[in-house]
This record gives structure tokens, sequence and C-alpha cells, in this order.
RNA sequence: GGGCAGGUGGCCGAGCGGUCAAAGGCAUGGGACUGUAAAUCCCACGGGCGAAAGCCCUUCAGUGGUUCAAAUCCACUCCUGCCCA
């Protein structure tokens, strides 16, 4: 196998669908050296193993020896990408979007090479378009084309509005790849049709086309919906390990193959041992939760992160780190009693006292191991109270009174 | 600019003068069962007071109004969609 063939192997391994194989060979034996481009979205301020996936085709991408490309979609970040949504989503200032990039930046460090990163602002060239330019772009775009995209379509199908702002958004995500002529753009396969529309423009523009890679995406760890913040069923890459080790283990375990191959390093020869050898998909899982925690947080705590799992949830053991919440000493009466419900609401560890009631009725409330049945409980140390499966604080009282 | 249809709890969606803190579904939380799960079953799901029965407060886009009483009627405003121009 030569070179070139060696590389588009690598390329196109665990993609969704790339546009088009024989473009990007034609591109390759061409150029050495192709320009990538990947486009991030400002308003996350945590990435999460889903655009990890994506994230990580980047870095193969700078092993390569490619011209990697980093826009960061300040400019359309104010439209915000309709992709898949089925609301207009909210307009972002240049304020909380450079806010989360503060975050963000040493989040991606932990998967890319950020010293081989070209980090570029997209405003830096879409600002400067004047009335006339953009009149120049969306001419050579039919708002037929627009509406034959599948999110477009529907929400126009069932009389939701779309604003005419978001039908810029795929126009001026193309015009970045026309900017910085782009052999190559990466994303989910939910860009497929901005990158559709990029390709287009670009011809338009007297460019080749850019290759279009994209890659699955990842189900969130309630199996059901992509994983996203929003939905909150994600696993960010900067979350605590321990919290990281839990939430992988809570995948379903259909999921288990896919995590494996979209978010670990393991060949799949081996993954496919795993299989042969564990009867029961619980210790799989244990073993992808740990290769998950040590490519972000090392072997040593991905190990003990194992442990603790272990002694929490299978032998249902204290955890080792409790954390320690405060109560005010004016809680506790001079009989030494306290009202657990009050202790509840006011340390905020739940909502409102209704919620805490409701907690207490159904049995969800343990002090020190033991179901607790009364709200009235003598204080006394320890104080550790259990919220639901796994939830456990340690009550200390508070000298500072209320 | 004209005509019409809508805006209800985290979401979807019923209600169309009192019996409405508002059916039903989804989501969520708790319990049982388990392998952390999933599936299934049970319970809860605006907030405050109360041991409880219950009482009270804030919610049905917004603002005013009619009424003993309004998510429900009226007026105006804002938002969305459809048809016509």
């Amino acid at each position: 196998m030569n070179q070139v063939q060696e590389q588009i192997k690598k390329i196109i391994e665990n993609t969704e669908e790339v546009i088009d194989i024989q473009e990007l060979e034609n591109k390759l034996l061409r150029k050495e050296r192709l320009v990538v481009k990947l486009g991030i979205d400002p308003t996350a301020n945590s990435i999460h193993l889903g655009f990890a996936v994506v994230l990580r085709k980047f870095r193969l991408f700078q092993e390569l020896g490619h011209k990697t490309y980093l826009i960061l979609g300040d400019f359309t970040a104010l439209i915000g990408d309709p992709s898949g949504k089925n609301k207009t989503r909210p307009m972002l200032t240049k304020e909380q979007i450079n806010e989360n990039l503060k975050t963000y930046l040493p989040q991606l460090g932990k998967i890319i090479d950020l010293s081989k990163t070209e980090i570029v602002y997209n405003s830096e060239w879409l600002s400067k378009l004047r009335p006339e330019e953009i009149i120049r772009l969306s001419s050579k775009y039919t708002l037929a084309q627009m509406l034959e995209r599948e999110d477009f379509k529907n929400r126009y199908k069932s009389n939701e509005p779309i604003s005419l702002h978001e039908i810029l958004y795929p126009l001026f995500q193309a015009y970045d790849s026309v900017h910085l002529e782009a052999d190559i753009e990466l994303g989910g396969i939910d860009q497929k049709f901005n990158f559709l529309v990029a390709r287009y423009i670009q011809e338009k523009y007297g460019q080749e086309p850019e290759v279009a890679i994209m890659m699955p995406i990842l189900e969130g760890i309630d199996g059901k919906n992509k994983m996203s913040k929003s939905l909150n069923n994600y696993i960010g890459i900067d979350e605590n390990p321990l919290d990281m080790f839990v939430k992988t283990m809570s995948i379903p375990d259909e999921l288990i193959k896919r995590y494996f191959k979209l978010c670990t390093n393991l060949p799949e020869e081996n993954v496919e041992k795993l299989f042969l050898l564990y009867t029961n998909p619980k210790d799989i899982k244990l073993i992808l939760a740990r290769e998950i925690v040590s490519i972000y947080h090392g072997e040593e705590i991905s190990q003990k992160c194992y442990e603790e799992f272990i002694n929490i949830y299978s032998k249902r053991e204290l955890p080792t780190n409790i954390p320690i919440v405060k109560i005010p000493k004016s809680l506790i009466d001079n009989q030494g009693n306290i009202n657990i419900i009050d202790a509840l609401y006011f340390t905020g560890l739940t909502e409102s006292k209704a919620e805490a009631k409701r907690l207490l009725s159904h049995g969800g409330i343990y002090l020190n191991g033991n179901k607790l049945t009364n709200k009235v409980i003598q204080y006394s140390k320890p104080f550790i109270i259990r919220i639901g499966k796994f939830n456990y604080y340690s009550l200390v009282e508070d000298d500072e009174s209320v």
C-alpha cells in the first residue's frame, strides 16, 4: 500500500460519510499539505465526548502533517447553527462568546495539538463583507435549495418560523471555506447540508470543492438523543474523573461497542475479544469507563475511579470524598434535634421544602445508612445524609448563625 | 395593508366562565427489582404553613376591563403561522 492509500485508510476510518473519496485521493496525490478546516461553535463552553469524536479526527490530520485550521465561528455564532434545530436559536453577544472561549481552549488542548493549530476567527473576514458582497454570495443559492434541507423543510411544513438570518448561516459557513480555500472540511454528519452548500459555493467562486468528512453523532448517556449539553446527557472531557466514570457506566449496554470505537483508542479486535471474554456487559463497560477516564485523566486516576465505583455502587460503601455541607446552628434546637426538611432546604440540597418532603415520604432520604421516616431527628456526628441512591452529604454544624 | 388561526406547567398537548394548581403523554425525581444500568411495577412531580385533614399564595404571552367568580368573556399590546395583496 502506498502512502496515499495508507492515509486514506486512516482518514476514512470510523467516519459516517466522506464526500468524496475519489476527490480526496486526487487531492492527496497532487498536494502534500491539504488545508483542513474545522469550524467550532464558540457558544459551547465545554467539550464532550461527542465533539471529541470530531476533534480526534482533526488530530489525525495534524499527525499526517496537514495544515489544520480551527475556525472559531464567532461571527456565525451571532446566527447560531440551525442544524437539527426546530427553533430559532437566540443570538449571542460578543462578550458571551469571548467568555466561553476562555474555558474552551484549554480543553481543546487535551485532544488536539494546539501548536500545530491555526486558530482563526471568522469575524476576521465575515464582518468585513460589504452588503454588495453578501448579496453576491446569496445570489448563488436559491430558496428552493435551502428548503431541501431537512430541518428547514420540517419547520417550514409544520408552520414553524424560519428567520431569514438562519438561511444565511450555511452561506457564511461556506464562505469560510472559500476564504481559506479549504481542501477538507471536518464535522459531524449533522453538518452535511452545510458542507454540501460549501462545496457548491466554492465551485461558484471558481474553487475546487472541499472534501467533506463527516463523523458519526455520538449518542448521549441516555442512549436516545445525540450527546449535547442542553439535553444534559453528556460526558464532558473536563469533568471530574469519578463523574466521568459513573456517567460512562450509565450508558445503555447496546452502546458499549460504539463508545469503544468512537471514544477510545482500543483496536476493534481487542474489543471483540472482550465480548468473548466476559458474559456480563457490566464488566466490559467497566473496562470502557477505565479507558475513557484514562484518556483524559491518566491511568492512575482511572484505576482509583474504578475502585471507588466498585465501592460505592457495587458494595454500597461510602464514597471517599463526601461533600461537606454546613448547616447553621440555629437549625438545631436545644434538645439537639434537627428538622431534616429545613436542613435540606436551607443548605440548598433540595430546591424547595416540598421537594424535601416528597423525598422523605418516598423513603429517599437516609441518615448514616438508615432510611428516615420522621422529619425531626437527633443530630449527632457523623451525620451522613444520603439522598436517593448515591448522593451523599456530610452535614456539619456551622458556627456562624444565619 | 386586509382576512383567519394560534400563544397553557421543563416539553408536547387538552381545557374554553365556577367542580382548575389545570386531563393525557414525554421528560424528571423517589421506591421495588438489578449489574451503575435497561425493561417492568408503584409513587410523586408550582410554592408556603401543617402531624394530618386542610388552608393560603403565585401560575395558563402582556396590560387593562366585565363578573360574586376568568386559562376560559371584552379591549388594547406583543409574538407566531396560514390565506389574500
